[in-house]
DNA sequence: AGTGTGGTAGATAACGTTGTCACGTCGCTT
DNA sequence: AAGCGACGTGACAACGTTATCTACCACACT
């Protein structure tokens, strides 16, 4: 910038309305500096700008893997609502992890992000973002809720989901609907299972511990609690999975057994529709899901300042046959 | 950092050098300064910092699409690398744009990036990225190569692979093989275009251009392009999808046909082996595709001075029985 | 002629860090 | 006793911007 000034023989602060596009710049002035800039290659520091205004224009995306679909797409969303506002967009994930997800989200607020919008961690506290949030930052919670402080979370409607999951099978007959969610400690796995057993016990129907499977769905996992759930005089004759990865789990595992299955799982992904016979789901959007958070940072980063808020995102049952198998 | 000195009874710099750990500060001076800091809350401005410094420790990743599920994987992979070096990321979707690209990649470079990680859009020229190469960003291209400039590129073995797609189907008594690729402008599927053609022509058989159909491979293109090749004397009897959205399409689209038709994907996709028959396709893994381009990238970051250079990443077949329906 | 007035331009001080240098105080050697 | 090096410390400038303030000029108006 100095040698633009120099190189056009104006000051430095012409250079910079210049730049900037600000008004009472004589047109002979402004051809000149803009001669120099082309001639130097000149392009504004971005980070010294920011440094002198206070904001970087930057917000951080925090969740637990990008490399899964469903948060890929949430991704997705955050980062166009991101470029619309003229925002550029940092991500990292958390890899479920506590101490990682704070370490991530302290490292954006050393960088200045002027918003976060975060899908925690199972059993991370967020305390640690109290002296951030006071400083100023904007964090907003996605898919799940933050735990310690008060803050803007978007949910999906999981108890609801879960809920009508066994209804529908409820109403194909079944009695003995099987339950493999992920680890408890996972605040949509919590109010997965919430939704079915209090669908089950409404509907009269016992809530048999025993037919419950909760933990990380590596397929060793899933295939054991399958062999205890088929298992005895009352096997399971329906199964709801609790995520995407557990229904993936669940469709191999099954595909290796005699016993025909129904089933439900949470999360839509693509190709349900493909399977023989087709996948029905619990469908929740992780786009809406990401759209809505974005916006409402993007509307208290323009100054919003009403109440903390929670925005539930509705979930829908899409039937496609194996959710329909009768008993 | 002011009112920490003032509190502590200390001189800036002190606070400077306990911050970053620098060795000659006595230890009462240390504890002093600590307790401050905690009182205070305070933590370093980062982007202060990397303003004296000079560099950002952040990189940029810019893409076609973080949503697609190929390209999140290579994220994933980047991100991985890019925080065992202690680096933030940015990212950053061109949705295959030429135009957006440049905007973003020169948005990057604005902020200072130390580095840039690009899968180019169809029909973009890098030309616009040397000024800033010449003022020391690295940048590394995955997936597809730079055009106008000189630069590193790690690529998948496009070629090898549709030519191993071929062999497959030949080898399974098809003799009419039918290609649906996407927009020929974009590099792979020229070069994927390439590998049928040349197998092809290799074995002795015509390539013919009725059998072949380039274009973003939405449901409507695929189906009339299935329909165009189903009919008349000599329809297709085999199919080579060339990416993971045309494969999906291609199946969808098969799926409500009559006739059975083998077919060879490119990209492989969760839940291609559960389908019935398994999808056979042309692996190539985005994981290593991502993380070896983003070691190349930290490398030269460390101050190697190499020649640029190409990286081609081997490609697989693997078969599930979609190809290996034979004639 | 003196006095506003409006439009340009530049000097200077920040923003929050860190590198450089200079200063003072030890304790040790000669 | 003087000199020397090692250590601890702080003042200051610099990184690349922008906000504020002042200075200047030309023009029109009393």
């Amino acid at each position: 910038m100095n040698d633009v000034a120099r190189l056009a023989g104006v000051g430095l602060k012409t250079v910079s309305r210049v730049v900037n596009g600000e008004p009472r710049v004589s047109e002979a002035m402004a051809e000149r500096v803009r001669a120099a800039i082309e001639e130097l290659g000149y392009s504004p520091h971005e980070g010294a700008r920011l440094l002198r205004r206070g904001q970087t224009a930057c917000i951080g995306l925090l969740l637990e893997d990008v490399a899964n679909p469903f948060y890929s797409a949430l991704a997705g969303a955050v980062e166009q609502v991101a470029r619309a506002n003229g925002f550029l967009l940092f991500t990292a994930s958390s890899e479920e992890d506590a101490a990682q997800e704070r370490e991530l989200a302290l490292a954006f607020c050393a960088r200045r992000v002027d918003g976060l919008v975060i899908v925690p961690a199972a059993s991370a506290d967020h305390q640690y973002l109290k002296p951030e949030i006071e400083a100023g930052v904007i964090a907003v919670f996605v898919d799940r809720p933050a735990v310690g402080i008060a803050a803007d979370a978007v949910l999906a409607d999981n108890v609801g989901g879960t809920r009508a999951a066994v209804v529908h099978l409820l109403r194909h007959g079944h009695r003995r609907i099987g339950y493999i969610g992920d680890a408890a400690e996972i605040f949509t796995a919590a109010q997965r299972l919430r939704g079915y057993r209090d669908e089950l016990v409404d509907s009269g129907l016992p809530f048999d511990e025993s037919l419950v499977a909760m933990g990380h769905p590596e397929p060793q996992f899933v295939h054991a609690a399958l062999d205890r759930m088929l298992a005895g005089p009352e096997p399971v004759t329906a199964l709801i999975a609790g995520n995407n990865r557990a229904t993936v789990a669940v469709l191999r595992d099954v595909s290796t057994r005699p016993q025909q299955l129904a089933l439900v799982g949470f999360d839509d992904f693509e190709l349900a529709d493909l399977l023989n016979p087709g996948v029905s789901v619990v469908a929740h959007d992780p786009v809406a899901l990401g759209r809505t958070a974005a916006d409402l940072l993007f509307r208290r980063l323009q100054g919003y300042r009403g109440p903390v808020q929670t925005i539930e995102i509705a979930t829908r049952l899409v039937p496609r046959g194996s959710g329909e198998i009768s008993r």
